[in-house]
Formats: structure tokens, sequence, C-alpha cells
DNA sequence: GTGCAAACCAATGTCATATTGGTTCGTGAC
DNA sequence: GTCACGAACCAATATGACATTGGTTTGCAC
């Protein structure tokens, strides 16, 4: 009954042991890994090392936590959808578009002050994404995802709420389905040299230029936007 | 104790009866109704009366009920509730003051554009009944009064259900018990300064200086909880 | 038909209890 | 000393039994 791993080594056992867990999707739909009691007598380990594992796990945004309830695989969920529902109908194109220049530069802002380098390296992957040469749709979900991820680096929960709100808006509006329009060669190569302004900013740690870069990024969508309703009208 | 009214006309009676309750103030501060059997016991008549009563009272909207909760004087609350309370657990003073500085400059600088004359008036009542000698906690509640008024009259429906979101978590935590410790003559008097400053910006529909006045009204704030909170770690 | 009483349904609140992550302390091995 | 372990405790959450409350149906009396 020896063959538990010796002490100094446990931890980095455990981790990878564990890492492993996760990544392999032997969980629960619903991504819960056993409580760190169970855990730490499954690795013949204590409670503090099992911690200091999974410190390291959500550090690494592989999991998340809260006192009470456990430990879940993948990124802590955000409820917005009864508000968003809510307040869609109040919601044009224009006023989502008034929210987002006021929310989405904030956010650029605090993201340049919080993101480290593999943060950056993630958006430098969701932008590139989003440049590849592939249908209107599928560029606009990988344009989603790159500002999400804005937010989220952006490291304050009241803030991702809200933008997860404005979001949540955004894709549920019925006039998505015409913003295909505003898309041509021409603004689609705008918009992903804005997109690496953006990451460039937030790379330099500049918080009032990503702020800037956000804003005028936002600022061709909205105008674009406006043209293609101007043509709807006509 | 023949005094019940008859049946015929108790249902006009207890009607102006329950209505006389509401309005006269008589009832606990969450504006709860005594249950319906309670009322139906008081009135002696059966419940059916009762609840056609309130049926009418409820469509003038004097009233809201819900199964399994109680019968409420007044509008039934915003659904901003749920989702201020969830996040509330993970909102301290400093990320609630960020996110406050991301939206509330961007909310004065919509409300520069589109405040009506009519509107500056309010505020600059407001910003009196702020600046008034009275206690601190009447003082915080009117200022409160003025960040949701240049909410509202910014007009935009999505950026109103944000702020409303984030005014909740303010109010709702419970730091806000030692908030009063950083209102000092001297912080009030600048404060109800940048109040004006806020407004003559507004009036003057200069969009960007009703920014740049609420972000340094909002950075005073901040600095005063921050010392606030220096001197609570002592 | 109208009003009343009783019963039942469904949603909610309340309370005690168990579970779970978060934290502290003391002990022993190195 | 440092580190890991175990135990105990704290605080937030989940769970289940139970009471309360609005919503609804049924039967009875006038």
């Amino acid at each position: 009954m020896n063959y538990a791993p010796e002490n100094a080594e446990s931890t980095d056992a455990t981790l990878t042991a564990i890492r492993q867990m996760i990544e392999a999707g032997k969980l629960p739909a619903d991504g819960r890994l056993p409580t760190e009691r169970e855990l730490s007598a499954e690795f013949r380990c204590g409670r503090r090392t099992i911690r200091r594992v999974l410190d390291t796990l959500e550090a690494e945004g592989l999991i998340w936590r809260k006192q009470g309830k456990g430990t879940f695989a993948g990124q802590p969920p955000d409820p917005t959808g009864a508000l968003a529902a809510e307040i869609a109908p109040d919601a044009d194109p224009l006023v989502v578009m008034e929210a987002r220049l006021c929310i989405e530069p904030a956010l650029a802002e605090l993201c340049a002050l919080r993101a480290t380098g593999e943060d950056v390296l993630r958006l430098r992957q969701l932008a590139q994404r989003a440049s590849q040469p592939i249908d209107a749709d599928t560029a606009e979900l990988w344009d989603g995802a790159l500002h999400r991820a804005i937010a989220r680096i952006a490291g304050n929960r009241v803030m991702l709420t809200a933008f997860a709100l404005l979001d949540e808006v955004r894709m549920g509006a019925d006039w998505q389905k015409q913003r295909h329009r505003a898309r041509s060669s021409e603004t689609k190569a705008l918009y992903d040299h804005q997109h690496n302004l953006i990451i460039d900013a937030i790379q330099a740690r500049d918080g009032a230029a990503a702020f800037q870069a956000m804003r005028a990024h936002l600022q061709a969508l909205s105008d674009n936007l406006r043209v293609s309703m101007g043509e709807a009208d006509t």
C-alpha cells in the first residue's frame, strides 16, 4: 500500500491527473468535479495539495469554484437571458450600437490594464480566425467571440454581466438577419485592421489607446449599419 | 356586530375600504397586504369577493400579486433584481466603482445630447435637494436619484437596464454601511460642486464635457472610498 | 346566477440539516 | 525552518419536509 506517490512529487502528479480528467471529458454533463475531499481520498493526499492543484487550474481558467456549490470545468456562467428577452423588443439597431459604443471602449481600457501575455495571444488567435476568408456568418461568430473575450479579460464581474446582457440582445434581435449586407470585402479588411489596432493597444498596456481603437471600430460598424439601414429604407 | 355590509353591496364597500387601506400607507414597509384569507375574515366576506376586489385593484395598477408570495401595493419590481442578487456577492466596492466609472460618464454624454430644458430643471432640483444640510443617508438618497435621472434622460433602454443593474448591486451591498464615513463637509461641498458642473455641461449640450465632469465626480467618490477602506483596514 | 365555504393545486417561503469550498491550527517528517 | 497532512471550524449553498399564499375547482345555499 505504498504505491502512493511520494510527497515531493505528488503535487505535479495529481495536477496532471486532474487536468487529464477534465480534458478527457470524463465528467457529468454539468462539468462537476468530485469534491475536494473525494479527490483528496482518491489521490491519497491532503486537501491542501488538492486545493493547490485546483488553484492552478482555476488560474488557468480551466475550472471555476463556488463555496457551498462545488468545482466545475469550464467558465462560470452568467445569467442574463430573462432580462435580455425583456428589453429586446425596445432595442433597435441604433440603440444597441449606441450601448456598445458606451460599454465596449471602457471594457477595452480595462482589458489593456489586465491582459496577460497569454490573453493577448488568445485575442490574436480569435482575430485571425475572424479574418479568415470564410462566409459572413462564421466571421461574425468569431468577431463576437473576440469582443466577448475582451470583456472577460477586463475582469469586472458587473461590467461583464452588463456586456453579456448587451450581447444577448444583439444576438437575439430580429434585425440581425440583414446585418451581413453591411459586410463587403473592404469593410471586412477595415474591421480586421481595427481588431489588430485594438489588440496592439491592449498588448502595449495602453488603456486610452485601446479605448479609442475600440471606439473607432464600433463607430465604423455603426456607420456601416446606418448605411445599410438607409438602403433598406429606400 | 352587524355593521358588516350587506352582501349585495359588500363588493363595492370592501373595494373602497381596501383602496383606502393602500392609499393611507398603513402597510408594512414592503407594501405587503394581508393575505386573501385574512381579508376575507376581516371584511366578513368570502375569498371570492376579496379576489374580485383585488382583481380590480390589480387592473388599476395599484397592486401586484404573486402566487405563493403574497399581494403587494405598487408596481411589480424590476426583473433586474434577480441578476443583481446573483452578482452582488462577487461585487466589492472597487469593482462597483470601476463599473460606474465605465458606464456613467457615457450616460452623462448621452444625457447631454438629449436633455430637454425641463429635464435640466429637474436635475437642478435634485442636485439642490442633495446639497441640503440634512443627514448623510438622505443626501445619499437624493444623490442616487440624481444619477438615476441622468441615466433615464440618456434615453437608451439597454444602457438604462445596465445602469439599473449596477445601481441595484450598489444599493444592496453590505459595504454600504460604512459609506457615510467617506462623507465630510468638504467632500460634500466638492460633490455638490461637481454635480453642478455635470449639469452645466448637460445644459450646454456638451457631451464631451459632461463625460469628463461625470468621470471626475466618480473618480473623487472612488478616491474617497479607497481612503475610507484604508482607514477600515488599520 | 351570486356569494360563500371547503378543498385542492402550484408556487413560494421557512426552517433544519447536510454538503462543499474557504480557512485556521497543531503535528510530524524532512 | 518548510512542507504536507489531518482535523476542526466557518460561510455559502443545496436539499427536503413543512407551512403559507395566491390560483382554481367543486358543491351548497339563497
